[in-house]
DNA sequence: TCGTGTCGCGCC
DNA sequence: AAAGGGCGCGACACGA
């Protein structure tokens, strides 16, 4: 991956009543040939002419062209289910918000704009009635929507957009770094496309088997499954409460208090902290009803089709620079107990691979901690915080590192803090710091460049309110416990954030690996990206090809390392399995 | 009956 | 071993 700072052809793509106008763009967004107009249906053929006509084989790839469009999500799955890839692209939409809000950006055109178009959302996003029904006082100035101009109209000009937001990045504190963050985020919305149009491989009959094992059968509509319902009796039978819905937590806090516990929440870290017979059966209740609510047969029907998990995924959907997901699938969130579902296809394997302790390596070599980096050196990191003496044991250390990147201020994470700070002092202050500025209301912002937002309305007014003459005790300590709340988030973003970085280059650049070893086959035939979990990969691959599938990923992140950090001694080692069940990873 | 808010919990 | 960050979702609670 590079930055696209110099030597692309760069082509935009909008929408016209036509079909698409193709505009070929220099470095500066200044027009570089003839527009043209194309019918939608000729558009695959055209796109995969200008991919292919490119000399793959030259070092030089300044004749591969950069698509240039307002959103990926609209326009390259139609590609995709066309048999067409893409290499490169930039997604105006996701690098817009980049901008706008970076602190590397602040003085330039693009971010002292009133908000327009670029600032609204992606258009899935916008209010869309699920069913497709329409409220009655709906549509009374709606007009006829012409055929084909839906989108036309949600977002102005792309090659405008582009102009400025290559003049903004020109104007930057740090071109290199926020071009490099731009490209990330644009390959990152493709590998998500491609991620969705290939899907997880998912075993339904495996999944059902699991539920089963775990629930009992499949039980009718609206009744537990035998062994959730035979676990609900020991409940009650230990409350002495016959009638008890543990699904309500109102009902069920009653209960508990009734049978003499002292418990002001249902959660299940409080329950466990309990005596009583009802803790066993409870929690167990608990966790078997979640398994059955989110991820159970009803999850099965609704999610998987075709043996495939098909998962949303929203680029830049977290502030920090992770991705979100959306829709009923809850992506990013699939339980280990039914990860035995996702298993590859035959002849193929999944090769599964996770960065081992990112966010401490990336607080290391943000903050050039020298000792820190030292530790950041090491397998186990935690371990060698251990040897330099800051504290005891590994579990010390990992609980201090966690508690130093989100800001716990008691219990054994807050007393292990000074010592911490006294080994790592430059790795410490940076979070610190990070922490000071959340608090005065300021911007922190990631290596690449990526900013935190500005707290809202509502804590500037409480922050104002605290000094104000009339300000009492209570509104004082109210906006402290709320100035500290924001400067835990920022403490957070910026290591979270430059980790979600590293991820995204990790990423990018093995899918431009992938796509190499996998030659002219088509994409779901090669080694393919399948699922992203912030710090954590899946391939599905030819069983034959996993060896070379293992050196790319590990090649990519050592990449990923010297693009955000050039030359660190800190090292992103990866844990990597080559599997038939997702389960058997780790 | 609906939409919205809160809780609890899964993942990192 | 701590209760500190970021999410999305389902179920319940509650008011219109």
């Amino acid at each position: 991956m590079d930055a696209g700072q110099t030597g692309h052809v760069f082509i935009a793509l909008a929408s016209h009543p036509d079909g698409a106008l193709l505009s070929p763009l220099d470095d500066a967004g200044e027009p570089a040939g003839e527009a043209t107009v194309l019918a939608r249906a000729a558009l695959p053929a055209e796109v995969s002419r200008r991919e292919f006509t490119s000399d793959r084989s030259s070092k030089d790839a300044a004749d591969r062209p950069r698509w240039v469009w307002d959103d990926t999500t609209t326009w390259y799955p139609p590609l995709l289910a066309a048999g067409v890839r893409v290499e490169r692209c930039v997604d105006l939409r996701l690098s817009h918000a980049i901008l706008r809000n970076s602190e590397l950006t602040a003085q330039t055109p693009l971010a002292r704009a009133v908000r327009n178009g670029w600032d609204e959302p992606t258009p899935e996003d916008q209010a869309q009635p699920r069913d497709g029904s329409r409220g009655v006082d709906e549509g009374l100035f709606d007009l006829e929507p012409e055929p084909g101009s839906e989108r036309t109209s949600a977002l102005p000009d792309p090659v405008a957009e582009f102009r400025l937001q290559r003049e903004a990045v020109a104007a930057s504190d740090d071109p290199a770094r926020i071009g490099l963050l731009l490209a990330a985020e644009s390959a990152g919305a493709l590998v998500a496309a491609e991620m969705q149009f290939a899907g997880l491989p998912w075993r339904a009959e495996l999944h059902d088997r699991l539920l089963t094992e775990l629930l009992g059968p499949r039980p009718k509509p609206g009744e537990r499954p035998a062994k959730l319902a035979a676990v609900l009796e020991r409940v009650r039978d230990a409350l002495d409460a016959p009638e008890l819905n543990p699904d309500s937590p109102v009902e069920l806090m009653k209960t508990l208090q009734r049978a003499g516990l002292m418990i002001t929440s249902t959660r299940s870290w409080d329950i466990k902290k309990l005596r009583h017979p009802v803790v066993e059966p409870l929690l167990e209740y608990k966790k078997l009803a979640r398994l059955l609510s989110a991820n159970g047969w009803h999850w099965l029907d609704a999610n998987v089709r075709d043996g495939r998990f098909r998962p949303d995924y929203v680029v830049g959907g977290v502030v920090t620079g992770r991705w979100a997901s959306k829709g009923g699938g809850g992506a990013l969130q699939l339980p280990k107990q039914i990860r035995g579902a996702v298993v590859a296809d035959p002849g193929f394997k999944l090769v599964v691979a996770d960065a081992s302790q990112l966010e401490p390596r990336i607080l290391a070599a943000l903050s050039g901690d020298a000792a820190m980096a030292e530790a950041g050196r090491a397998k186990d990191m935690y371990a060698a915080i251990v040897a330099r003496g800051a504290v005891k044991t590994r579990d010390h250390a990992k609980v201090a590192m966690l508690g130093a990147m989100y800001g716990a201020t008691t219990g054994e994470s807050g007393r292990l803090m000074p010592a911490l700070a006294k080994a790592y002092p430059r790795a410490i202050g940076l979070v610190e710091n990070a922490a000071r500025a959340g608090e005065r209301g300021e911007v922190v912002t990631t290596r690449l460049g990526r900013s935190s937002p500005r707290p809202g309305a509502n804590w500037r007014e409480l922050q104002a309110a605290a000094y104000g003459e009339s300000s009492t005790d209570a509104d004082a300590s109210r906006a402290r416990g709320q100035a500290r709340s924001w400067g835990r988030f920022t403490r957070n973003f910026v290591v979270q954030g430059t980790a979600a970085e590293w991820a995204l280059c990790w990423m990018a650049t093995l899918r431009g690996a992938l796509r190499e070893l996998g030659g002219s086959a088509w994409l779901t035939d090669a080694p393919h990206l399948v699922f992203f979990l912030h710090d954590e990969l899946v391939v599905h691959s030819p069983a034959a090809m996993t060896d070379a599938v293992v050196a790319a990923i590990g090649s990519s992140a050592i990449e990923a390392g010297r693009l955000l950090f050039g030359s660190t001694p800190v090292e992103f080692p990866l844990s990597i399995a080559v599997v038939d069940s997702y389960a058997d990873a780790k």
